[in-house]
DNA sequence: CTGAAAGCGCTTACAG
DNA sequence: CTGAAAGCGCTTACAG
């Protein structure tokens, strides 16, 4: 026999359909001597819901999308599962899209593509887009952003302070006592706005320990992968005016690149040059050496991002956006010990 | 107004609803001058098909879920992408679902659970679901077990040979000089199966170069992270019969951990003591050294696996299971160089 | 090629 | 507390 409906249920236990449905749903109060009937014939028959009729009627479908550049970044992939675990604790199961940064994947189902209408919210952690397309973006479904990317839009999002945990780790090196350090990861573009902040707040440690900064050794990269990493530390150690003493990178990935270099070429780390990376990815701790680096406080980021969009579900959509801060710490490892 | 229908569309046409649907869908031959109204109407609305009807009257949703332990494990992380991709090329959306290993979570998508009803069908790499929980699986939605735990199953499944790949492994370990071999991740327990073919390989490979296997140097892990592997490898340095001067690692975030405390001990590497891996995740080939280590072929995997679901999606379910091997390669670098 | 209509399986106002 | 019935928006046999 094929899969057995409400009414397959309510004809075996004698009731209405209605009954049924109150009884499977927990809804309105049902006498005991049906619910038992009802219950009967749920075991009996195997009964499960049609999930696609329920999701017609009700208009929802209890999936939200997560929206991330690159699943195989390991803080996309740690922050990934964070969010995960929060929803489902929700009672919300989470569909995971990569995009690659490709702004049409990013469109298809942030700005409403044919996909969009599956899912009751969407958090997004936004590469491409920019913030002429998301102030286009029909708000009638909740959308909740991930970083400070996108500063000025009429959406929630959940961040870290970007220029003073950069600034933070930068005075670190200071304090270590190196004085010529680098930046590898600046993005001076549209798109490129967190790496931008990270460069600012780079600046600022400078500004407020009066130390000239040499322009020449802020690095640009297109991507945050170890191999862009390995490639700019290799310029930095071919700088006209001698390598740096210390590196800032804007992730853990670059980090690792950077330190991939400077121990295949000899350099000591930390001793001749000290590296500092940003996410905290597992692996950076077991990496020798173990590398220092600002740690967000993913889990609160992933809960910020769920209840927030769990509690626009409920409120009405013109609702002042909301800007959550996550905290985070600078975890002080051997790569700049000493 | 609220998001236009079919309907909607039709009546702006001055056509019946059959026939937007057959031009939405590019199904039936229609005149080339309704279908230009009806293109018109649609572009005018904004029209988008809600996909909750279609999926009710389809029967179908265009989801495949993919079932996985722990999406920050690189392995699956590498893995997700590809086959996110993959599906992706062939109009199918992936829900990633992360069960942590827990057998409820597992069964809930798997075995047919409330979810279960939203997806066409599963990929699933099985880390708690025994056999016997797998038969008594209701076959109706297709199923696709990655990697070769679960032989003997009513199931099609994609893996690469890993008896095959541990020998080669190890014989690799003889080759370079090596006589006193160890073996971090064994799992002789329901569910370590895969571990198992491992420890086979292992094995096979000291009984075809002749070497004498000191059982006491195969180490047993629960679990495959970084930290299991540095511990694994503390105990191996205190061997009583002194440490061994070679070590092949299940995976490769025990092969980074490992290596984190052979050098951490001032034990260099590959000098006094040569590491392989398994998997060959990013990470590794940036580490110093890099890692040598067993790489499988994710891209075909990822492949395979899309290809048989969908195959799957359309013919009868009762088709022989099919076993498909992905190839594997040995990728050489300098953990085990010298 | 096109239209009018049934029905996918559920939820929920409307009566009682 | 319960039942009979409408309707969510679509797809698709059935006629023409």
């Amino acid at each position: 026999m094929s899969t057995p409906r409400l009414r397959d249920v309510a004809e075996r236990a004698g009731v209405s359909i209605r009954t049924v449905s109150n009884v499977v749903n927990g809804y309105a109060r049902v006498s005991e001597e049906r619910r038992a009937r009802v219950e009967a014939a749920v075991a009996e028959l195997g009964y499960q819901p049609n999930l696609m009729a329920r999701n017609l009627r009700r208009g929802r479908t209890g999936l939200i999308a997560l929206v991330v550049p690159e699943l195989d970044v390991p803080y996309f992939a740690e922050l990934t599962r964070a969010i995960i675990t929060k929803a489902r604790q929700q009672g919300y199961t989470v569909v995971v899209d990569q995009t690659d940064g490709e702004p049409d994947r990013e469109r298809e189902i942030v700005m409403g593509g044919a996909m969009a209408a599956m899912f009751d919210g969407v958090i997004l952690s936004p590469l491409a887009l920019s913030q002429t397309d998301l102030a286009r973006r029909d708000n009638s479904r909740p959308l909740v952003l991930l970083g400070e990317r996108i500063a000025e839009s009429p959406y929630d999002h959940v961040a870290i302070d970007n220029v003073a945990a950069a600034r933070a780790a930068t005075e670190h090196l200071f304090d270590i006592g190196r004085s010529r350090v680098a930046a590898i990861g600046d993005q001076p573009w549209e798109g490129g706005e967190t790496a931008q902040l990270r460069t600012a707040g780079f600046r600022l440690a400078h500004e407020a320990r009066r130390r000239r900064l040499d322009e020449s050794l802020i690095v640009t990269n297109r991507r945050f992968h170890h191999a862009d990493g390995a490639e700019a530390m290799a310029a930095l150690l071919d700088h006209p005016k001698g390598p740096p003493d210390a590196v800032f990178c804007y992730n853990d990935l670059l980090a690792l690149g950077a330190i991939r270099t400077l121990l295949s070429r000899g350099v000591r780390v930390p001793e001749d040059v000290a590296v500092v990376g940003f996410d905290d990815i597992e692996t950076g701790r077991y990496n020798t050496p173990s590398l220092t680096t600002v740690s967000p406080d993913k889990s609160t980021i992933a809960w910020l991002a769920i209840d927030r969009l769990i509690a626009r579900l409920g409120e009405r959509a013109d609702d002042e956006p909301t800007e959550l801060w996550a905290p985070y710490e600078l975890a002080i490892r051997e790569s700049t010990a000493g």
